[in-house]
DNA sequence: TAACAATAGTTGCATATGCAACTATTAATG
DNA sequence: CATTAATAGTTGCATATGCAACTATTGTTA
């Protein structure tokens, strides 16, 4: 029941992507496993976004990782009960909360760049600095096609 | 509070990756939508290993796309739910089930066709077929990368 | 043959995600 | 100033996912 159809989705890029994202989630969960961090890939990038600009608010922080405002809020309220982070009410705007790291939360995040930067290295392991530019070019420029045929604007979570 | 360690993770392909496949989920959902289709992209999935070969067994169906088989039996009961295909326990060895297509999953499968392909062609544009096959050589390393670097067996999903 | 092992599938518990509707608060406007 | 609009965040409902423990069935083996 083979259909003529599907010989362009066969070559098509989009299923490698899927897999490879795949493949590096399932690493980064294993490794953090395997050095006992109690921690997601998705937390992982909440405490980078804070390391590098701690008062972050949630709605600049649902920006920065293309992730829905609730999404971001539950991710937040994890991380809160295990103290990774600490939410504050503002004072000059009660609507907004800003997130500040704890101490917990930064060493966590400082134990997690030696794992992140070694899985990095096994996954670009003869794949040369051109190769690398190149596939970002044309990540990128999947990602550009796609905006500019869009008459309908994205959400923010993208 | 910018940190040396992100010079390398910055200029890695796993972010690009990422949300690429955000990009290319959301433009899938998107466009089933649209066309008024009652379908997520993972359901198309099954559909579309169902109709290049139907009566497969939820095992299979499982190792094909990359699944956990609980994953997979509950995408399969919210399908059978809406008449998209059918379980039969095999009875030669009643502990399997053979999962076959509707004619209304089979159809909607073939609704499913002109979109896709429309959707591969925006998001390709622009990129040469050498360029294509740059990048799906690409990705397959990084896949061959993780895997030669693995003592441990990876499971059944990847 | 009876006990144990392997296999297919299901279920409980957990993660993450988005949309839409909602609350609370602040800003804008008539 | 009072009503309305915009904004930040939360909550309900839905999707999908994986692991581990479980049931049912079949295969193996002592």
């Amino acid at each position: 029941m083979k259909s003529f159809l599907d010989i362009d989705f066969e070559k098509s890029v989009g299923p490698w992507l899927g897999r490879t994202v795949k493949l590096v989630d399932y690493h980064i969960h294993e490794a953090f496993k395997l050095h006992g961090l109690d921690l997601t890939k998705e937390q992982m990038i909440i405490l980078k976004k804070l390391y590098e600009e701690d008062g972050l608010n949630q709605n600049e922080l649902a920006l920065l990782t293309y992730r829905d405002k609730s999404s971001l809020a539950r991710l937040l309220a994890k991380m809160e009960a295990k103290d990774y982070l600490k939410r504050k009410q503002q004072i000059e705007d009660r609507r907004v909360n800003e997130v500040f790291l704890t101490d917990k939360g930064a060493k966590l995040f400082e134990r997690t760049r030696p794992i992140i930067k070694k899985m990095i290295q096994t996954m670009e392991k003869d794949i040369t600095e051109v190769e690398k530019d190149v596939m970002i070019k044309l990540l990128k420029k999947i990602q550009f096609n796609f905006n500019s045929e869009n008459t309908k604007p994205l959400p923010n979570t993208l």
